[in-house]
DNA sequence: TAACGCCGAGAAACCGGTCCCTCAAGGATC
DNA sequence: GATCCTTGAGGGACCGGTTTCTCGGCGTTA
């Protein structure tokens, strides 16, 4: 053979090389406890010798498991999506399960195919910010079983369903700011595809039907630094005295451009984020923003996904909020007596 | 059969309904042109009945190739990890790659496990800042191929290596900050782990060496913002009038908590970050840095593996070296006549 | 000493695809 | 009308594991 350098050893080249079945070798590999001492010492023998390391693919056809779980998400930048990693990282590894990370990246109309990718190699796919129109997520979601979404606000998807109660968090952001005295306020969206900006937007649409004397204007934001960044003049346009931002991150570089501008926050605007990233608090000024269980959302998908491995036929639909809470930092303030 | 809910359709379902071989059902799906219209035509019907996806198991055991490769990063947070990672998947879409991130997590003994464990589901594997000692990652590296090194800076690797020229960036702070008249420094380490500190150390120590007026202290630090704002007290303990900090994620959150002690930068203090990263543009007051080509490094990580992908025996053992530009920004100034 | 039971290892089917090889049918050529 | 070539589909081996089922050999008990 000129094996040699080329292919990894098999179990068949164990087999022959102890002189036993591959079936022997097997058990051997996998611990059973009916193999004599002897010839289980020959069989590791000769997987040493060859550096056999069985192979995960065939292993994963042959049992109809991969130990794998995959989680899809949009984008690695929001920081936001690291805690909910650890989350369910941390959970599925002490379930003995392995996590890839696949990203979808920013093609919506590729998406529903990338998730069938993930899902294939897997045993079971968690759906972090799915974006696409909510008719193919659910023709999908039918196809992706075992699968758990993150992040989309509608409570009836085939699939259990965890998601941060932006309308909610939005909702204590205004109040806040309303508490300050602010009647004019902007919001800075996120990216035209996220889905989660909908919620806010209810939010929003709720207490400006709630309050007469309050205005809430639009301003197009995105999910980066960057974008905040870009945002800052159309801000500064609406004369408005209190924003709300997306997220953190784009509230971050909102802030920083504020200051290149020469506007101080909060004196003359207020600023707020939405997600308390560890970001929030080293900002200046330190972010006011509304805090989620972001490791516990994690771990809690994982638990979702857990009992559907367990049982495939658990036709569970669950859907979970969970609540924010208002941090108060330094970024918002008294309104300005006399508006800019 | 009861397979109606269960198991989803496997090829022998669909050349069953269709009344035509697996074969055929195959060559179907693989779009083989050398089947009649007719029959093409029965078969495409019979596997949409039966919403037959063909198992990406199976197929890449037979295969022998599963158009996957993985990505092993020891964690997610750092920013600069997701530009490197924009580019490698960028470049393996391009060549119809898929990209899968798998995190290595804390345990560095388990790092080796991991890194076999990635690479077992896919034909490649890209390792960024592995951490364990030389010979085990020598070793490993055998087992790993085909595999590619980022940030790693040995240049003799069993394996393609690309690294940041850590000792270089390092060199050009500290030439910044001499020149703005610092004689007293401090670098604030990363991880205990980070085997990219020894570089950096490398580079103070020649420094040290090269001019006997000059001071570096030693404090250690950590990978993100909090771990900076832990070493603010005992860098200003050192006496410095500036500071070299691991990464810039680490020195934003040095710059906020030297906010909060009232300590005014860069008037009283110097702080310069590495890596270029969006935030450090934001920061108040933005960082000095250093940037390095992440984005092309994650390119040409892939270009390599590409490579030992098509040609597996090609004994590439190649280091690229990616130099660090410096980027001045607000947070480095003259040094303070009157120290504190 | 014969019958029974148990332990441990091998043979072979199976997971779900791919693909080489074979061969039948139909059209073209002489 | 017979032969050759081409087209296209099927049979079956194969990828590298796991697992059921079978059976030989040994120790135990009557």
């Amino acid at each position: 053979m000129t094996r040699a350098k080329k292919h990894r050893a098999t179990i068949g080249d164990v087999s022959a090389l102890a002189d036993v079945s591959r079936a022997t070798v097997s058990r051997v590999m996998n611990g059973s406890p009916t193999v004599d001492a002897v010839i289980a010492d020959r069989v590791r023998k000769a997987a040493a010798e060859l550096q056999y390391r069985p192979s995960n693919l065939a292993r994963s056809l042959s049992l109809g498991r991969t130990g794998t779980v995959a989680v899809s998400v949009p984008d690695l930048r929001n920081p936001m999506l690291h805690t909910v990693l650890q989350g369910i990282s941390a959970s599925a590894a002490h379930d003995g399960y392995h996590l890839l990370v696949s990203i979808a990246g920013d093609d919506v109309s590729q998406e529903e195919r990338h998730f069938l990718d993930a899902r294939q190699r897997c045993d079971g796919l968690i759906l972090v910010n799915p974006r696409g129109p909510e008719d193919e997520l659910r023709s999908a979601l039918l196809q992706l079983s075992p699968a758990v979404v993150i992040n989309r606000d509608t409570t009836d998807l085939p699939a259990p369903t965890l998601s941060v109660n932006h309308e909610r968090g939005i909702a204590l952001l205004i109040e806040h700011l309303k508490e300050l005295g602010h009647r004019h306020l902007a919001y800075v969206t996120g990216p035209p595809t996220a889905v989660s900006d909908l919620p806010r937007k209810r939010a929003i649409a709720r207490a400006l039907a709630a309050d007469s004397r309050l205005e809430i204007q639009t301003v197009s934001g995105g999910r980066d630094v960057f974008d905040g960044r870009e945002a800052a003049e159309e801000v500064l346009r609406t004369r408005a005295t209190g924003v709300l931002v997306f997220n953190d991150l784009v509230a971050v570089g909102l802030l920083s451009k504020l200051r290149e501008l020469g506007i101080s926050v909060p004196d003359q605007l207020s600023v707020a984020g939405f997600d308390d990233i560890d970001l929030a608090h080293c900002a200046y000024p330190s972010l006011t923003t509304v805090k989620v269980a972001h490791y516990e959302l994690g771990c809690r998908a994982w638990r979702e996904l857990a009992v559907l491995l367990e049982h495939p036929d658990s036709a569970s639909e669950a859907f979970h909020s969970f609540d924010a809470d208002l941090v108060r930092r330094c970024s918002t303030g008294p309104a300005p007596e006399i508006p800019r």
